[in-house]
DNA sequence: TATTGTTATACTCTATAACTATA
DNA sequence: TATAGTTATAGAGTATAACAATA
């Protein structure tokens, strides 16, 4: 059994250190490259109070009108009950209204209202400015490629997962 | 100004609902794979009762014997202050050691121990035996095509922001 | 009985501020 | 004065369990 240090002396300072036996695992270069787009989208939104949350779940809701707080839980791919804040947020702000459904009177259908349009359109055009100085250093052509490549993972941990 | 709902009438259930309008961003389906990725990861790991992050640090002390907390931080992309618990976690569990630098008694030297080499090929061994039922749906060619593109996005990043 | 929306709660992850010991 | 490690704390993000209204 070899010990926790392989050689004796001093111990000394390691000037370089790198991240490269991570590399190999493909997660966690997406992960890394995640980290920025994420934070350029938190940036952007900024300025509109808007968390990156909030805002999918508003343009989810504006491209999808009557659409249920549970059917959205699932689209964002968390509980229901998490929905649930963000909703009241995106109401209080008059950015989304709901209204019962008369067919079934559990559920709610959930719309973006005239002010939502407003600053979805605003902060979508300011997430593609920001997001646009990362990806930029891509090709059209490249940029389409990561898009399909990242797609077909997603799509086969669905296939695992469901 | 438009009102919030185009139509009147009786509100009725959107059966089928889609996120087609978020795909539009490619933050958004870096973000989708990685959800994936990481669920796979968390599985693979669960076993050795061993999280991502915990994971990532072990690994990066391992290939930097000597690396010091605050260098850690760097490379994991957080604060110096959240390395703590995981430095203490995989200490308590004989994974990782620790020595006072002579040359500035301030820092600490963090080495693997044998166990936690051990620990670490074999989680290793699961990431990517997990991992790989996602990545194996794109060719080797691929794979290596989506990491050169994401890590050309992570240098952007890294570049507009330092 | 089952489902929708909801509340309460807890746990993880992360950032900030302030402390200590060393430099 | 500045830096490394640490502690305390707070804010997001998310999961689980239980409840009321409705089906």
């Amino acid at each position: 059994m070899v010990s926790e240090r392989e050689t004796s002396g001093p111990v000394e300072l390691r000037e370089a250190v790198d991240d490269e036996g991570m590399r190999g695992f493909v997660g966690y270069n997406i992960k890394r490259a995640y980290i920025r787009v994420q934070g350029a989208a938190q940036a952007a939104l900024a300025p509109f109070e808007l968390r990156v949350l909030s805002f999918t779940a508003l343009s989810i809701i504006g491209t999808n009108p009557g659409i249920t707080p549970s059917q959205l839980a699932v689209l964002l791919g968390m509980e229901r009950s998490n929905v649930v804040a963000v909703i009241d947020d995106l109401m209080s702000r008059d950015l989304v209204s709901r209204e019962r459904l008369e067919t079934d009177r559990r559920r709610f259908a959930l719309t973006m209202t005239a002010r939502g349009g407003e600053v979805q359109k605003a902060a979508a055009r300011a997430i593609a400015e920001f997001e646009g100085r990362l990806v930029s250093v891509l090709s059209e052509e490249e940029q389409a490629t990561l898009v399909r490549l990242l797609n077909r993972i997603e799509a086969e941990g669905a296939a695992t997962k469901d």
